[in-house]
DNA sequence: AAACCGGGGGG
DNA sequence: CCCCCAGGTTT
């Protein structure tokens, strides 16, 4: 039971520009708001959702018909009905495009896509050719790994599933290329089951519409999106809906300056009723920076001075006044007894500092009532510096703020 | 230069 | 299970 028009689009699946006519229908559209009379809990009565096969992969029930309702009415005007791989729309043709589209604009896919089916017009073409004529098709589209999954997929078809892509999720999903969102693009899309999709433009969507604050990396922003995705699918017009809600993605949500004014969901996008179209989908975190660590040490005298040391010309902060460091506490005791007698270290709080491109853990070692050595005290790159002097220097900010906040010395 | 992304693979 | 990477193009 496949949904009712019989076509459907689909859209880029990511960082897609479309260009189809956007421009007048859309902002047409969107204003007459196309509720029906909202049946809130129609077709499932399946209770609390069942997700568990596939591994919570599949869809219990469809929980909110708004969405998808005002998505396909949208869809229907303004969504892309004349794909190559909608006529005929076969689960070969959807998966090929599904592949293509994981990495390339719809219009550079397209002239890929027929020259593809032309030469291998079924999967079982496809996995009787030979690698090198399969990459030679895909040649100029890049991500070729995937052109060499697509090939393994084809023969695994043949020989595990009677030459037919399966309907089952979990088999689907185990072939190579084939992910959860892919494998739900194709059930819904060839299939009309009701599986749902999280590419990028459907991550966009919904963290929009929902608020959702966070990176999609982070696991409890993806779990929410996947939770998403599954509840606004709707039992009927599965594969409109798929379609319908990557070319919103790709048309109208668009990553910035999004078209909401033509958005058929305006009024029930929480982004846009705070003002937080421009911040979600929350920008990725900092890619991953080591961590370095450090000791840095304090050595104050009976007056309160501190030693300073300026930093070579080399590497970080270099030229400003900073603290002795060393790598570890037997270095630093070292280090703390060329400049000075003492007696004993207090460790302050530790505290991280982050440079653009490592994190720097820095542990304070506070050497109090240091007798400063007497040749070796001052020179122009080694000073004690009273601490009412500190800010006509030029200090690393962590270093400044450590030493101004510094406790007061124990009583001896 | 960096962000982008679904899937594979490694730890 | 969780984290990281590959890969070409866009911003």
């Amino acid at each position: 039971m496949v949904e009712s028009t019989g076509q459907s689009a689909r859209p880029a699946t990511f960082r897609t520009t479309r260009q189809w006519t956007i421009a007048d229908g859309h902002a047409r559209s969107q204003r007459r708001p196309h509720r029906r009379p909202e049946r809130a809990d129609r077709q499932c009565r399946t209770g609390p959702r069942e997700h568990r096969r596939a591994g919570g992969k599949t869809c219990g029930a469809a929980a909110v018909t708004v969405f998808a309702d005002a998505l396909l009415a949208w869809f229907d005007r303004h969504g892309r009905h004349d794909l190559p791989w909608q006529h005929p729309r076969d689960a070969y043709r959807v998966w090929l495009s599904e592949i293509m589209l994981q990495q390339t604009q719809v219009a550079t896919v397209i002239p890929y896509f027929q020259r593809f089916v032309a030469a291998l017009p079924s999967l079982h073409a496809l996995a009787a050719a030979d690698e090198d004529s399969v990459l030679a098709l895909w040649s100029g589209l890049g991500y070729y790994r995937r052109a060499r999954f697509l090939h393994r997929a084809a023969q695994l078809c043949v020989e595990q599933h009677q030459g037919e892509l399966p309907r089952d999720f979990d088999a689907l999903a185990a072939l190579p290329g084939i992910g959860r969102s892919t494998a739900g693009a194709i059930l819904a899309q060839a299939y009309g089951l009701r599986y749902p999709i999280l590419d990028g433009n459907v991550k966009r969507v919904l963290t929009r519409f929902h608020g959702i604050v966070g990176h999609p990396s982070e696991r409890e922003v993806e779990k929410q999106l996947w939770l998403r995705a599954d509840e606004h699918t709707p039992a009927a017009r599965t594969a409109d809906y798929t379609q319908a809600i990557m070319d919103l993605g790709a048309t109208v949500c668009v990553r910035t300056r999004p078209l909401c004014d033509a958005c058929p969901m305006q009024a029930h996008c929480i982004a846009h009723r705070d003002h937080l179209t421009a911040q979600l989908p929350t920008a990725k975190p900092g890619k991953r920076i080591p961590t370095r660590s450090t000791l840095m040490l304090i050595l104050r005298d009976g007056e309160g001075r501190v030693l300073l040391q300026r930093r070579g010309p080399q590497g970080v902060w270099s030229g400003l006044w900073s603290l002795p460091e060393s790598a570890d506490s037997d270095g630093a005791w070292r280090e703390a007894q060329r400049h000075a007698q003492i007696e004993d270290a207090r460790s302050l709080t530790p505290f991280v500092h982050v440079f653009s491109h490592y994190r720097l853990q820095i542990q304070p070692l506070l050497f109090d009532h240091a007798a400063p050595a007497r040749a070796i005290a001052d020179n122009a790159d080694l000073r004690w510096y009273a601490i009412a002097d500190l800010p006509s220097l030029g200090l690393p900010a962590p270093v400044r703020s450590l030493l101004t906040a510094l406790p007061e010395p124990a009583v001896p």
